[in-house]
DNA sequence: AATTGCTAAGTTTTT
DNA sequence: CTTAGCAATT
C-alpha cells in the first residue's frame, strides 16, 4: 500500500498526481518538485488499484530513471516498484526492436552505432560519393542526417547530403546496425507497420508518464502517441522555459501545442518553487517574460527575499576568474559552507580553463562536469569492438577498429581492398575476409594473416555468445591470446598511463561479469547497456571525488541546484552566443540563461567582462543584452574595482549571513 | 608504423 | 592560444 501522503503535496501537485485519466500536461517550473510529483503519481495510481506492470515512466537519461526508481522505492514496496517500467526513450525502443526488428529486415543481434561509428561511416561514404570538387564536412553531414530522422523530414532532394544520407542508411542496414536515432525511428516504424505489435505494446501500458517533455523531438512524440493511443492516459511533465536542446532536435511545440497532439487535456501548472529565494525567482521571471512563445507561469517561493543578485563588471576574463575563485575561498573560510555548495556556470567548456587555474592555485578542490568519457578511451573502445564483432561480425565499424589491433600483418591497403570489395559486392567487410575470391587477390603472406584473424574470431564466437555465469572469461582468453595488454603497455609513454589503461580494460571485464550476475541477455545485452548508459562511470568518479566546487556548463547544469551560484562570462556573443543570432535561436539562449539563474538556491552572482582572450588575443566585449532585461528590483550592479576597494568588515559580513540564515529559517 | 609539422577552426551534447 | 585532423616524412 502507498506510504505517501497526498496532503504533503501542494494543491497543484496534488491535482497533477490525482488526475489519473486522460491526457495531462504538467507544466513544472524549475524547482517545483517535478520528480516528487511523478513518483507520487505512480504511487497513487498503484494505490488506486493500477497494476504496477502497466505503468511506464519514460525519461531522457538513465540517471533520471534511476533516481525516480529510488524515490519510488521510498513510497511503495520494492517488489511493486520493480514492476514499474522506468526507462529512457532509447532503452524502451531497444526493447521494442529486440523483439521485433526482424520484421524490418534486420537480424536480432544488430549492433548500435555511436557517434564515432557514425562519423566513420559518413566519412567513408563521402569519400566514395562526392565528386572531386565537392566538399562536405562529415560532422555536419552526420548531424543533418540525424536531425532529418528526428524531425521525420527527408533531406533536401538532389543534394549531396541526401545522397550520403541514403547510402548511410543502406550501409548501416548491411552492417546489421542501427544508430541512436534509428532506435526511435525504427521502433516507431515497427509499431506503425505491425498492427499486432502495436496492439501488444498499447495494451501493455495503461499509464504513460513522460519526463522532460520539453526536450522531446517529433519521433519521441510519435512514439508516445502510438503507445498512448489505446488508453489515452498520458501524463507529460515539462517546462517550455527550460527547453534548451532545440539544436539537437527537441521541438518546443510539443509543449506549446500539446492540445493539438492530445485533445482536451488537463493542464496543471506548478509554480511554487522549493529551491530559491524570492529575489532569484523574481529576477528569473523578469527575464523569461521576454520570450514571446511560452506558456505563462510565474515562480514564487516562501523561502524569503534573500540576498540581492549581484552583477559584477570585470575588466577582463583573468580578473573575473580570479575574483570568483578568491571569493569562493573567502566565503568558504568564513565557515558554514562547504566547497560543494558552490558552482560556477558558463556557456562554453573553454571558459573553465581560467577558473581551473585559479582554483588550483588556491588549492580549492573542484570537479568539472562534462568532458571526455571513459568510453571514448582507446582501450575501452578496442575491447568493446572485439565483443561487438563476436556478437555481430558484419558490424564494419567495430571490425575495422580491431582488424589490425594489435598489428597482425593486415595492412591499411589490404583493409582498403577489402572495403572496396565489400562495397562492390554489397556485402559486409567480414564477408570479404572470408571470401575465397577476395583472398585470392592477396599475397600468400597476407592471406595467412587474414586466415589467422578469421580463425581467431570464429574460435571465440560460440563461447562469447553463449550465456554463462562468467561472460568475461572468453573475452579474457581472447585478449590473452592476442597479447592485447602487452601491446597496450608498449604504446604508453609513462608507467602511470600504462597502469591506468590496463586498469580500464580490467574494469570493463569486471563490469561484464557483474552484468552476467544480474541479467541473462549475455554479451549483447551488456553492450546494449553500455551504449545506452555511458554516464555510469562518471557516477563512480563522483562518489570518490564528490567534494569540491562544481564547474559546469549551463546545459549540463539543468536539473541541478547549488546554494551559491556564479554565472561567468555573461557577454554579448557568448550568452547569447554569436551563432544563435544567425540561427534565430535567441529565445533558446534566454532560456539557457534562465536555467542558469534558477540553479541558485541562496545567492547568485553574475559576472561579465569588458575584455576577453578569444582565439589567442584579447578582444573587447559588451555585457549581454539579457542583463538589460533583468528587473532592477533585486539587483546590485558593481564594478569589480569598486567591490574590492570596499572592505567588508568581519562583523557586517557575519550579520549578513546570519540574516540570510534567519530568512531561510535555518 | 610512428612521429612531425602544417592548416584550419573555434557552442551547447541527455542517448 | 589550443587542438584536431591530415599529409608528409623518417
Amino acid at each position: 500500500m502507498a506510504r505517501f501522503r497526498l496532503f504533503d503535496l501542494n494543491d497543484a501537485q496534488r491535482a497533477a498526481v490525482t488526475a489519473t485519466d486522460g491526457p495531462l500536461l504538467i507544466l513544472a517550473g524549475a524547482g517545483t518538485g517535478k520528480t516528487r510529483v511523478i513518483t507520487a503519481r505512480v504511487a497513487y495510481l498503484i494505490g488506486q488499484g493500477a497494476d504496477p506492470a502497466e505503468i511506464v515512466a519514460v525519461t531522457f537519461t538513465n540517471k533520471a530513471a534511476n533516481e525516480m526508481r529510488a524515490r519510488l522505492e521510498g513510497m511503495i514496496s520494492r517488489e511493486q516498484a520493480a514492476k514499474v517500467t522506468m526507462s529512457t526513450f532509447h532503452a524502451l525502443c531497444l526493447r521494442i526492436l529486440r523483439s521485433g526488428i526482424d520484421r524490418l529486415g534486420y537480424k536480432k543481434n544488430f549492433s548500435i552505432y555511436d557517434e564515432g561509428d557514425q562519423i566513420g561511416l559518413v566519412k567513408k561514404i563521402i569519400a566514395a560519393t562526392a565528386a572531386k570538387d565537392e566538399k562536405l564536412d562529415p560532422n555536419l553531414a552526420r548531424s543533418a542526417i540525424s536531425k532529418a530522422k528526428n524531425a521525420g523530414q527527408p533531406l533536401a532532394p538532389g543534394t549531396l547530403v541526401r545522397a550520403v544520407g541514403e547510402r548511410y542508411d543502406l550501409e548501416l542496414k548491411r552492417a546489421n546496425a542501427v544508430d541512436f536515432d534509428d532506435l526511435l525511428l525504427l521502433a516507431v516504424r515497427l509499431l506503425r507497420e505491425q498492427r499486432n505489435l502495436k496492439q501488444r505494446w498499447q495494451q501493455r501500458y495503461r499509464y504513460l508518464l513522460v519526463d522532460e517533455f520539453q526536450d522531446t523531438n517529433r519521433l519521441q512524440l510519435d512514439l508516445i502517441a502510438l503507445l498512448a493511443s489505446k488508453h489515452r492516459n498520458v501524463a507529460v511533465v515539462g517546462d517550455d522555459d527550460q527547453s534548451i536542446y532545440g539544436w539537437r532536435g527537441a521541438d518546443i511545440s510539443n509543449v506549446l501545442q500539446f492540445e493539438r497532439h492530445f485533445p482536451r487535456p488537463k493542464i496543471v501548472t506548478l509554480e511554487q518553487n522549493y529551491r530559491s529565494t524570492s529575489a532569484i525567482l523574481f529576477t528569473a521571471n523578469g527575464l523569461i517574460k521576454n520570450n514571446p512563445r511560452r506558456r505563462p507561469k510565474k515562480l514564487w517561493s516562501s523561502i524569503g527575499t534573500g540576498e540581492q543578485i549581484r552583477i559584477i563588471s570585470c575588466p577582463n576574463d583573468r580578473e573575473e576568474a580570479r575574483f570568483i575563485s578568491e571569493e569562493i575561498q573567502r566565503n568558504r573560510l568564513r565557515g558554514d559552507v562547504r566547497w560543494e555548495d558552490f558552482a560556477v556556470l558558463f556557456r562554453m567548456n573553454a571558459q573553465s580553463r581560467l577558473l581551473e587555474e585559479n582554483l588550483r592555485r588556491l588549492q580549492i578542490p573542484y570537479r568539472i562536469i562534462g568532458g571526455k568519457s571513459f568510453f571514448d578511451r582507446r582501450e575501452i573502445k578496442d575491447v568493446l569492438a572485439y565483443m561487438t564483432v563476436l556478437v555481430n561480425p558484419h558490424d564494419d565499424a567495430s571490425l575495422l577498429r580491431i582488424i589490425n589491433t594489435p598489428a597482425r600483418g593486415i595492412s591499411a591497403s589490404t583493409t582498403e581492398m577489402a572495403v572496396t570489395w565489400s562495397a562492390q559486392h554489397n556485402n559486409s567487410l567480414w564477408q570479404a575476409l572470408v571470401s575465397p575470391e577476395f583472398r585470392g587477390q592477396l599475397s600468400a603472406r597476407t592471406q595467412a594473416s587474414l586466415e589467422r584473424f578469421v580463425a581467431l574470431i570464429e574460435s571465440y564466437t560460440e563461447a562469447a555468445r553463449k550465456p554463462q555465469a562468467e561472460p568475461a572469461e572468453p573475452i579474457r582468453r581472447l585478449l590473452r591470446e592476442i597479447d592485447y595488454i602487452a601491446e597496450l603497455r608498449r604504446q604508453c609513454k609513462t608507467h602511470d598511463e600504462a597502469e591506468s589503461r590496463e586498469e580500464n580494460v580490467h574494469d570493463v571485464l569486471r563490469d561484464l561479469n557483474q552484468y552476467g550476475q544480474r541479467a541473462s541477455e549475455g554479451l549483447r545485452g551488456f553492450l546494449d547497456e553500455i551504449l545506452l548508459d555511458q554516464e555510469r562511470e562518471e557516477e563512480e568518479e563522483d562518489v570518490e571525488d564528490r567534494r569540491g566546487v562544481t564547474l559546469i556548463t549551463m546545459h549540463a547544469a539543468k536539473g541541478l541546484e547549488f546554494p551559491h551560484v556564479y554565472i561567468a562570462g555573461v557577454e554579448e556573443g557568448i550568452l547569447p552566443h554569436d551563432r544563435s543570432k544567425a540561427e534565430g535561436s535567441l529565445d533558446e539562449e534566454r532560456r539557457l540563461f534562465y536555467v542558469g539563474i534558477t540553479r541558485a538556491m541562496r545567492t547568485l552572482t553574475i559576472t561579465h567582462c569588458y575584455a576577453r582572450v578569444r582565439f589567442g588575443s584579447s578582444s573587447p566585449c559588451q555585457p549581454s543584452s539579457f542583463l538589460k532585461e533583468l528587473p532592477p528590483d533585486h539587483l546590485q550592479r558593481t564594478n569589480l574595482e569598486t567591490l574590492l576597494n570596499t572592505p567588508v568588515s568581519e562583523a557586517s559580513a557575519k550579520t549578513g549571513f546570519a540574516q540570510l540564515r534567519a530568512a531561510l529559517g535555518m
